[in-house]
Order: structure tokens, then sequence, then C-alpha cells
DNA sequence: CCAGGATGATTGAATTCCACTCGGTGACCA
DNA sequence: TGGTCACCGAGTGGAATTCAATCATCCTGG
């Protein structure tokens, strides 16, 4: 589900996960800490054997602190999750800009390519990993795409011309699918990512995504072997 | 990870969770009994807010006695994982014999049949995505191939002919890694299973099995376009 | 410009919950 | 009847969470 963070979840919902919204300055402050110590902490023990008290220590703060910012300690955890979502995204906007896109894979390349930049450099980013099998929201992703969701719709629509509509975004979301799990497969022990599932990822995405399954794709395949 | 379990792992391991072998009968029922009561469990409340007295509870038995026969909280999914696997290769197994396979993609789906029915009528079948990011063994998967890798390989090598080696092992483990993604996605709400995402699956599989990527399929690909 | 109340922010000892231990008790076997 | 085997469940320890007290900052009337 990391990925997954594309297609929807409002931009705010991060913010529902706080118990008070911080009003005086040093609080921001103090929230952003409390998320890097976190992230530290991720990178150092993973994030199931993440303890309170470690954010708590490495933040600088005490406990109470923590509990005063997030109702519990998966909170944090979704509170990191979000925070490193926003960032994929505004990486791959980043990315999207910089880069002279010839094709609409270039595009699909620019989204995998932020994703492993950020697992690479951002700390804690593995946290996009982190999916709570629980009563979380699960959101409508769908219904009220972000603006993300629609900046690479649009890319995909417009610019180039693959066939948008429904059929686009359960593509998408079966694509999202795939490359988070083979993603996640590269850095699940190498630390700098397996080259060749990251590859592979690229390869798989831009096949999928060009329709390579369509009846004639089929028919030509068949014939030719 | 979940039908990673294909790939590897000795089929003796789960017994080395088990932290004293039963000698008495009574004992076998009582081993069985914990596991049934997990995964009970893990159907109600997930397999991360499982507790060791639940477990108990619902097996009628004491917090000692799971300890008896587990190591820790961990080891009791790991064993029900074990247990989820072997039940998986098993169908697989069956359904492969109870099918005439007409071609190699008819294996892959007895395959993903197999899997689908498990996680509709297994109690606690989700475990299989349980995923211990832990010094968990993470065993040399490729190097002592179970009987079941050799035997899904043969068949997609010798009755089809498909290229071996490497190459195709490779391709499995990416083929697993996406399988698993996109039929927990297709039971991550929906209790019987999102049909679309099933049939995708098939669907991707198969292409991707195919060898769709290699260079003369792009080149049709891009001929036909 | 400032006293001092109001409200936000922080603290950490106390509490609760849960994994895990262990000495004691009954059940089977030879 | 002695010797294991199984089982039990109160007890221990550590981590999560609470909360009443304290400190910091803001605000306002004089």
């Amino acid at each position: 589900m990391s990925l997954g963070g594309l297609l929807g979840e409002e931009a705010g919902a991060a913010l529902q996960q706080v118990r008070t919204e911080p009003i005086q300055q040093r609080s921001a402050a103090r929230l952003s800490g409390l998320l890097d110590a976190a992230a530290a902490v991720v990178d150092e023990v993973g994030f199931d054997r993440i303890t309170t008290a470690m954010i708590a220590e490495r933040a600088g703060a005490s406990i109470g602190t923590v509990y005063r910012y997030y109702p519990d300690r998966v909170a944090v955890l979704h509170a990191l999750h979000e925070r490193a979502v926003v960032r994929f995204r505004q990486r791959v906007v980043d990315e999207l800009g910089a880069s002279t896109l010839t094709s609409w894979w270039d595009a699909v390349d620019c989204v995998v390519t932020a994703f492993v930049g950020l697992y690479r450099s951002e700390p804690g980013f593995r946290i996009v990993n982190f999916d709570d099998r629980d009563g979380a929201p699960a959101a409508d992703a769908v219904a009220d795409a972000d603006f993300f969701a629609r900046r690479l719709a649009d890319v995909l629509v417009n610019e180039f011309d693959l066939p948008g509509g429904d059929d686009l975004i359960f593509r998408l979301e079966v694509a999202v699918e795939m490359a988070d799990a083979l993603l996640a497969r590269a850095f699940h022990t190498d630390p700098v990512g397996d080259e060749r599932f990251i590859a592979e990822c690229r390869l798989v995405l831009r096949n999928y995504l060009d329709g390579f399954y369509s009846p004639q794709a089929l028919n030509l395949l068949a014939d030719a072997s």
C-alpha cells in the first residue's frame, strides 16, 4: 500500500492523527522533531521494535509529550507514513518537472526513481511499507483522488495517449501494488536496493501499462511462438 | 512473501519452532488445537492484535501451555504460517493432479486457484502474509529448494517448454511477489476476494511468465502500435 | 510597559496491559 | 509407586498509556 498513497487520501489526513493541533510556534518543531526521531529509530530497530520511550528520548522529549500529539504508538507510525508519502509525492512532482518526457513511460520511470531515491536517502522511508491490519479508514482512495493522482493521470492521458477512465484507475491501482511489492522486495535486505528487482519493476510496469494484455497483443505473442 | 514459501523452507522447519516435541498422544491435539485457536483469533483481530491470552483462552488452555510448546508469541504465528504454507502446497498438488493441464499457464492457474480457495475457506489463512521484519533466518530459499519448488519448476520446464535455470528462478520470485501483492489486495477488504484483482493476477502472471518482455515480444508490440 | 491570570506545553511517576517464567499439581506410564 | 509428561495460573518485568502537577507563553487591563 505504500505507493497507494498516490491514489488518494486527503492531504490533511495526517493531521487527523494528531491529538491536538499545535497552537504555539515551538510545537511545530516538536511535532516534526518527534517524527524525525521516529524515522531515525525506524532505521535502527525497524518499525515493530520501536518504542515510545525510544522516540521520546531521541527527540529530547518526555514520554508524555509523545502522547500529547499522538493518541498511541501506531498513530506515530501512521503520521510518519503520511509524511513519507507526502514527500514522495513532492519528489515525483519535482522529478516530473525536471525531466523531459519523451514517452509516457518516462513518467512512470520518474515515479520509480523518486521512490528508490527516497528509499535510499530519506531516513525511515521504509515506513511506506507499513500496513496497519486494522480498522484504519482505508479511505475511498478512488473517489477523492488527490491532486497527485490527477497530475499523474493527466500526464499519462493527455501528454501521451493512454486510454483514461476507470480502466486506467484500476490499472494504476494494480501497477501500484505490483511496483510496491517489487520495490519492497528490492530493499528487503539490500539497503541500497537490489538492482535486478528495480530494473524488473520498471520493465513490468512499462509492459503492464502498455496494455500488453490486450487481445491483439496476446495474438501477436501467440503467433510468434 | 506469502507464496514465497513455495520456493523454499525445509518441510520440517515448522517443528523447529516448537519447544518440546510432544511425547504423549493428547499433546498432538493440543498443539493443533492451539494453532486452530490462533487461526480463529487471527481472523477476528488480525495477527498483530493477537495476544497469547486470547490464544490460550480460545484453545481452552492456560497461558503456560502456550509457552510449553512455543518459545514466544511470534513463534506461534510462524507455526501457523508454516501450517498454512504446507496446506497450500498440498492443495496445489491436489489441484495439479485433478486438472488436465493443456498449457503451462493451467499450472499457474492451479496455484492461484489453490491460494484463493484457501483464503476463502481456511481460517486464519491470511497469516500467509505474515512477514517477520526480524532476525528470521530468511533461509537460503534458492539453495535448498524443496520438493514443491522442484515440482512446479518441473511442470513448467519439462511438461511445457519454458526456459529453466536461474532466470526462471528469478522470474518465479518476481511472479510470486506480484501475485502475492495482488491477491492480498483482492482480500484486503473483501472477505471473498475482489474478482477483478484475482482475474488480473492470473493475466499478469500469464503474460509475465510468457516472457512477454523478451526483445522480440517488445518489437512485436512496437510494430503493432 | 507590566502584573498576573488564562491557556498551551511539558514532565515523569503511577497505572495498566501483556509477554513470558516458574514452582506446584495432577495425569499417564512402567 | 516412582518417574516423567502436561498443565496450570499467580508472579515478574518491561513497555504503553494516563494524569495531575509544573513550567512557558500569550494576552489583557490598568
